[in-house]
DNA sequence: CGCTTTTGACCTGCGC
DNA sequence: GCGCAGGTCAAAAGCG
């Protein structure tokens, strides 16, 4: 059978990298460092996206250094599993399955460099629709996730984020220096959240604009973004956000990262 | 029964 | 050209 191998292709393209982002005041969210990364070379241009969370956001949901990335309101089945060399954890591969021929994939491992952080790297068509949010698949029941303990976690410093703390966006109880209206607008919700919802959105909903900062710095613009249910409309108005798109990738263009702007 | 996970094999790209 | 590493496939097993 013939296999995906032009998907392989274009995955090597590049490898993006991030660093960690501050701990989340509380269980309800996380903070995520997101960079993403469209590629050009293949016609159909992959979009790659990487997302960087804490692991306390979703311990107690599986196995210790394992690769089962945290809950997100999409469907994910896992084809593969790799050690990657020079990590001590492997790597697991994930294709979406909330709808049929969805290309949109992701790739989980721990952190080489902080083990307390799940490294999870979307790729996607750059002209594909992410994955709507869903939580069923064919037929199938969903899968109830794990509940994570409504712990409190305490406060932690900022990541020594050097000097560029004027650029700093802290969103949900943090501190924010500059926090764009669009931000507020549109996460301000995120605090009325009652406690129940597990559910996390990870990335795609970040990113999915026509304009993404790439950095190769670990300096992205840290959020919380947990996902009730589902907002097909949310979805679908991805690709007009320009004007957090370029909060989104405010950061890197200060610090004199690369930026492209498709 | 249908879907997911596991796991070994296969394929490709890249560096030497 | 060869070997390595990464990414994917697909059969088998597991699970609800």
């Amino acid at each position: 059978m013939k296999r995906g191998l032009d998907m392989a292709r274009s995955y090597n393209d590049h490898e993006s990298s991030q660093e960690t982002g501050p701990e989340s005041p509380n269980s309800l969210t996380f903070n995520a460092t997101i960079s993403s990364q469209s590629h050009k070379r293949s016609k159909r241009s992959i979009e790659k996206r990487v997302v960087n969370i804490p692991m306390k956001e979703i311990e107690g949901s599986r196995h210790k250094g394992d690769t089962t990335p945290p809950s997100d309101s999409w469907s994910w089945r896992k084809y593969g599993q790799k050690p990657i060399k020079g990590s001590p954890y492997p790597r697991g591969y994930y294709r979406c399955s909330s709808t049929k021929g969805c290309p949109a994939r992701k790739q989980v491992e721990r952190s080489r460099d902080d083990p307390t952080m799940i490294l999870i790297t979307y790729t996607s068509e750059h002209n594909h629709p992410w994955p709507l949010a869903s939580s069923s698949r064919n037929g199938s029941k969903p899968k109830p996730e794990p509940k994570p303990e409504p712990e409190v976690l305490p406060e932690v410093e900022q990541e020594e984020e050097e000097e560029d703390n004027n650029n700093k966006f802290m969103v949900l109880g943090r501190e924010v220096q500059t926090v764009p209206s669009c931000v507020i607008d549109e996460f301000a919700w995120f605090s009325e959240m009652e406690t129940t919802s597990s559910t996390i959105l990870e990335s795609p909903i970040f990113s999915a604009e026509k304009k993404t900062a790439v950095s190769a710095t670990p300096d992205d613009v840290a959020v919380f973004f947990p996902m009730g249910e589902e907002d097909e409309s949310l979805f679908a108005d991805l690709g007009e956000l320009p004007e957090c798109s370029a909060v989104f990738s405010h950061r890197s263009r200060l610090v004199g990262s690369q930026v492209e702007i498709f």
